[in-house]
DNA sequence: TTTAAAATTGTAACCGATTACATAAATATA
DNA sequence: TATATTTATGTAATCGGTTACAATTTTAAA
C-alpha cells in the first residue's frame, strides 16, 4: 500500500516558495497575490489562493514584520488587570482592535512606576505599532515614554493620564464629576461632607477633588481637612478610612467616595457601626459597578463607561495608525459621564 | 559651530552591524554577547554591552523571532474580560508570564464559537508557543483546536474545559463544590434546595449539578426539576430567574447558585419581595467575590482562586515550553476549593 | 501592421538576528 | 620547545516575506 507524502503533507511549514516552485511562479507573484496587490491577473491569484489553501500555508508575521518595519500590534499598560474598571475598558479595546486585525500586548504596572518602565521599555522592545497607557498610582513624571515620543510612535493614554502636554488622553471631565456628585449631597441638604479618594497625583483624583472643594466653597460649606483622607483605596485600606471617619470628633452627614467598591465596603462598615444610610450619611459612589446597583441601599455614583473608553482609545489609535483622521497627539477627548441617582443618597424623597 | 551627528543620533535603528562595525569585531560576537553565550571574553562583553547602550540598540524581536522559530508569547482566549473571575486568572498569567520573559495576546470570544474559532486561528497565525483557553458558553467540541494539537503546541485549557482528552486541563473540583454546598444547605436545615446554573455543557457547571444531586440524593431529599434554572448568568437573566423562584408553588428554604453576582443580584431581589435571608431562604454562591463580602447578609460562597489558578496555568506553560519539568499534555490539574461560609446561609447559628 | 501604453510577472537585494562550522589565539601538557 | 586543548572569534548561510526595478506580455492607439 502507498503512501503519499509530499511536503505540506509533513510537518513542515509552508512558504511561498514551496507554492512558488507549485506553481511555477515566482515569490513575488505569490506575496504579492496573497496581498492583494491589484497587479495580479485574477487567474494567477485564483491559483495561488487555491495552492494556498490546500497546502495549509500560513503567513509567517515575523519574516513579514521584519520587512515591512511593522507589527500590527497595540501595547497596554494598565495599573491591574482585575479592576472592574479596567478590565471593562480592556474589553472596548480587544473589541475594536482585534476588528481592525491588531494584536494587543497587556502588561500590568501593578501600581509601581518601577513596574511601568520596565514595562515600557519591554513593550518598546516588541515594537508595538501603538501604545495605550492608565499610569500607575505613583507615576510622578512621564520621562520613561520618552523612546516612543522621540520614534514618533503614538502614545495614548486614558482614565489616569499625565498633565504633560505630550500624547492624546482620553478622560472624563472628573472636576464636573466631582462638582455634581458633591452639589447634589449638597442639594440633599448635607453640610458637612467627607471624601475618600486616591493618591493627588493621578489627575482622576486631584480634578474630583477640586471639583469637590469648589461645590463646597460655592456653597459656602466649610471644607476641612480632616475630612478629606486619601488612600490607596484598597480593601484594608478602605476599612482604615470607615473608621477614621467614625473617630471624626463630628461625623460627617454626607461622603463622596471615588469610587464603588470603596462605597460599598465602606457604607457596609459604616452601617455595622449603626450609622443609617442616607438618614445619617448620605453617600456617592464612583465608576457605576454592578456592586453599586446591588448593595443595599443602592448607591449614587457616577456612569463612568469604561467599555465605551477602550473602545474610543482604541479606535482613535487604529485610526491614526491607519492614516484615517490622523489625529493630533496632543488632543484630549473627553467622555461624557453622568450622576446616576440611588437610594445612598436620597435624604429628601424618603 | 560643528554638529556631531553619527548614525545613532539619527532615528535609524541600530542593529548588531552597526556595533559589530563600530567595534571591528563580527555580529556573531555581538549577537553572542547580547545573548549571554559563554563564549565570549569578559572583555569584549563589556565592550559590547557598553557600546549597545551608547547607542541605543534595541534588539528587533522580528529578525530573532524569525529565525529562532519561537515567539516567546503566549495566546490567551477567555469568553469576557470583563469579568471578576475571569480578570483575576488573567492577572495570575500576566504577572508569572512577563517573569519568564513571554508577552501576551489575549482574545475574547465573547461566549460565542464562532468568534472562538477566529480567536484559535489568530493565535494559531501569530505563532504563539502555547495557548491557553477558557471555553466560550456555546463551543460543543475543540476541533477548531486541532491545527495546534497536530504541530504539537502546548495547550492548556483551565476553568471551562473540555471533556476531550487533548489538551492539559487545569480546574477545580466542581463536582466536590458543589456537593459540599449543597451538603452545607442540607446541614442547615433546608429540604427544597434550588439550585441556579449556566450552560450544563460547560464542565464547570454540569459538574456543580451533579454535585448537587448526589448531595440531594444522598440525604433522601427530592430533586425537583422546576427547582433547577439554567441560564446565561447575565443580569436580566438572573433577575428572570429570580422571578422563576418567587413564582414556584412552594417556595424552596435553600438557594445554590453558580456565581457570586448572580446570588447577589438575586437576594437583592428576593430581599425585595420580603423574603428573609436565610431565615426564610438560605443561600449560597460561588467564586468568593468581593460582592460577597459586602452585601448584607454576606454570601457564603465557594473560594475559587482565580488569581493562584492563572499563576499556575502560566508556570505549567512556560515550564513547559522551557523544557522544565515537561508535562504531560493531557494531564489534569485540581487547584483545591472551599466552602466560605458567611450570613446568608447560617440559619443555625442564629 | 507598427508602436506606445498598460498590465503582469520576474530578479534579486533587503529586513536583522542566529548558529553550524571553520579558524585563530591563548593556555595547558608532555 | 613542540603539541594538544581550550577558548574566543569570524564566515556565511539561513529564517520567510517584501518591493524597487527590470523584463516581458498583453492591449490599445496610430
Amino acid at each position: 500500500m502507498f503512501k503519499i507524502t509530499t511536503d505540506y503533507m509533513n510537518n513542515k511549514e509552508i512558504t511561498i516558495y514551496d507554492i512558488a516552485k507549485r506553481l511555477n511562479v515566482s515569490t513575488a507573484t505569490v506575496s504579492r497575490s496573497l496581498n492583494n496587490h491589484p497587479a495580479v491577473s485574477k487567474k494567477t491569484k485564483k491559483k495561488i489562493e487555491d495552492a494556498a489553501r490546500e497546502m495549509g500555508y500560513r503567513s509567517n508575521l515575523f519574516a513579514s514584520n521584519l520587512r515591512k518595519r511593522n507589527t500590527h500590534t497595540l501595547g497596554v499598560i494598565i495599573p491591574k488587570l482585575n479592576s472592574s474598571f479596567v478590565s471593562s475598558v480592556l474589553a472596548g479595546i480587544e473589541s475594536v482592535a482585534s476588528q481592525s486585525g491588531y494584536n494587543l500586548i497587556i502588561a500590568q504596572s501593578h501600581e509601581n512606576v518601577r513596574k511601568e518602565i520596565e514595562n515600557v521599555k519591554t513593550l518598546f522592545n516588541s515594537r508595538v505599532d501603538g501604545l495605550i497607557a492608565s499610569l500607575a498610582f505613583d507615576t510622578k513624571d512621564i520621562s520613561h515614554f520618552a523612546p516612543f515620543f522621540e520614534k514618533e510612535i503614538p502614545v495614548i493614554f486614558f482614565d489616569r493620564v499625565s498633565q504633560d502636554q505630550k500624547g492624546a488622553r482620553i478622560v472624563i471631565d472628573n472636576f464636573k464629576a466631582g462638582y455634581e456628585a458633591t452639589i447634589h449631597l449638597i442639594e440633599q441638604g448635607c453640610k458637612r461632607i467627607a471624601h475618600i479618594t486616591g493618591n493627588l497625583s493621578r489627575n482622576v483624583y486631584d480634578d474630583r477633588l477640586k471639583g469637590f472643594k469648589a461645590a463646597l466653597s460655592e456653597h459656602n460649606l466649610p471644607f476641612q481637612k480632616e475630612g478629606i483622607i486619601i488612600n490607596n483605596l484598597d480593601e484594608e485600606s478602605t476599612i482604615a478610612a470607615a473608621e477614621q471617619i467614625l473617630a471624626l470628633p463630628t461625623l460627617p452627614d454626607g461622603l463622596f467616595i471615588t469610587n464603588d467598591s470603596c462605597a460599598a465596603i465602606c457604607m457596609q462598615k459604616l452601617k455595622e457601626s449603626g450609622i443609617r444610610i442616607p438618614e445619617d450619611m448620605a453617600i456617592v459612589g464612583f465608576n457605576n459597578d454592578l456592586i453599586s446597583r446591588i448593595i443595599e441601599p443602592n448607591i449614587t455614583t457616577v456612569n463612568y463607561p469604561g467599555k465605551e473608553m477602550g473602545e474610543i482609545v482604541a479606535h482613535q489609535m487604529v485610526n491614526h495608525l491607519e492614516g484615517i483622521s490622523p489625529m493630533s497627539l496632543t488632543n484630549t477627548i473627553i467622555i461624557n459621564s453622568e450622576l446616576i441617582i440611588r437610594g445612598s443618597s436620597l435624604k429628601n424623597n424618603k
